[in-house]
DNA sequence: AATTGTTTCAAACACCTGTTTTATCAGGCT
DNA sequence: AGCCTGATAAAACAGGTGTTTGAAACAATT
């Protein structure tokens, strides 16, 4: 259950704050969390400092144990380009639409994501940057020499970082609208549909590279 | 400059608390919106009853002013269906991406998307129903008799929603990652950059169909 | 058993919240 | 003039906010 060895309570209180955060934005009361937490107002304090650095832990531990429980597998380079952008997508698909009983570490995540504090920018930014370095080189890869470059790859990306991100800021959007969108329920299936549409483009991209 | 036929108090207080809200959410309060408005805090109960009521009606104005500042244009039956959808998408497209001057109006828009208030969900719903019917409509004539279904219909409109979305919700992510994707700069570019895609995808969906 | 350091709590603190009250002011009317 | 109505402001209000305090409870070690 406990991923990092800290303070029963401290990390009791990184766990139930996590999910009021997620569910209320940083303007949740210190009597809330203390209150479903089952104990003073004053162990915030006690043990985080102020409420801020209570909230700034909650994201920091939300970044850590998502990428614990959904790691990237090993993407030898022997294997072909598109079956590493299909691996790599379904890892991060699978971590944004996490566990159920987990699900707040990707909203509070997203919160961060949408409009981030001065003092997490950076953290999220270092958290994310490896990612997507990684994905900036399997595009290259799968484009191959001839259509690699800046504009191509970002554009691919573009497209696969906003469809990524919709599996969550799209919830609320789908449920106003009444799409239940059943690739949505399935990470692999999500993943792989966004796959195949870029994989798509690129063979098109090719096509029409050589009939030039 | 005035939209609407308010009192002269109530559009600048609209409009403050709009900026306000939106960049800080509706836990910004009175006291700073009415010294920015330079008015006394009994301004916002007298014209507007409470705060919470001020924000509904913030949320409301920006519905009207937006589609108000990019109408539809007429899409007579006529015309072939992958110019409809580029006009629609270049409408919608503009619509999300907005005036440098009332950027307040889309990222409070998009805030209640991502995190409605129970109170605004139905409105909004209302509000984005009758375009994303229409975007429904297109994308089956678009894909013709043979290939049009919910599942695939769902499917672009995902798609199309989610890199719509991006604009804005993409907006710190660019930023903290440091792509600047200099086709989410123009409107009609990125417009033109999703129906491409689209278009595409239903292209190859059509020459798999016929080569069954 | 005595002592140490750590944890927990209830209460108090100073400040900020949205709202209401009271009073003053300005302009239009008879 | 006097009166009335709508608008604005300053102060007061009741309740909530994060944080601190001092004491009590606990655990571990000497």
């Amino acid at each position: 259950m406990s991923v990092s060895n800290e303070k029963p309570a401290v990390e009791h209180l990184l766990h139930v704050a996590g999910e009021i955060f997620a569910s209320k934005g940083a303007s949740a009361t210190v009597r809330e969390i203390c209150g479903e937490a089952g104990c003073s107002v004053a162990a915030i304090n006690y043990y985080f400092g102020d409420k801020q650095q209570l909230y700034i832990r909650c994201v920091q531990t939300a970044c850590e144990q998502k990428q614990q429980l959904f790691p990237l597998p090993k993407l030898e380079d022997g294997l072909p380009p598109d079956h590493l952008i299909r691996v790599f997508l379904r890892t991060m698909v699978s971590r944004i639409a996490g566990q159920a009983n987990l699900s707040w570490h990707n909203t509070l995540m997203m919160r961060e994501v949408l409009a981030p504090s001065p003092e997490i920018a950076k953290m999220l930014a270092n958290n994310f940057r490896p990612d997507f370095e990684l994905l900036d080189q399997l595009l290259g890869k799968l484009l191959g020499a001839k259509l690699d470059s800046d504009v191509n790859r970002r554009m691919l990306a573009t497209q696969i970082l906003a469809r990524c991100m919709f599996l969550r800021t799209g919830k609320q959007l789908r449920q106003m609208l009444q799409i239940n969108c059943e690739v949505s329920e399935s990470p692999e299936l999500y993943a792989d549909s966004i796959c195949d549409s870029i994989l798509l483009q690129v063979r098109a991209m090719q096509m029409e590279a050589n009939a030039c």
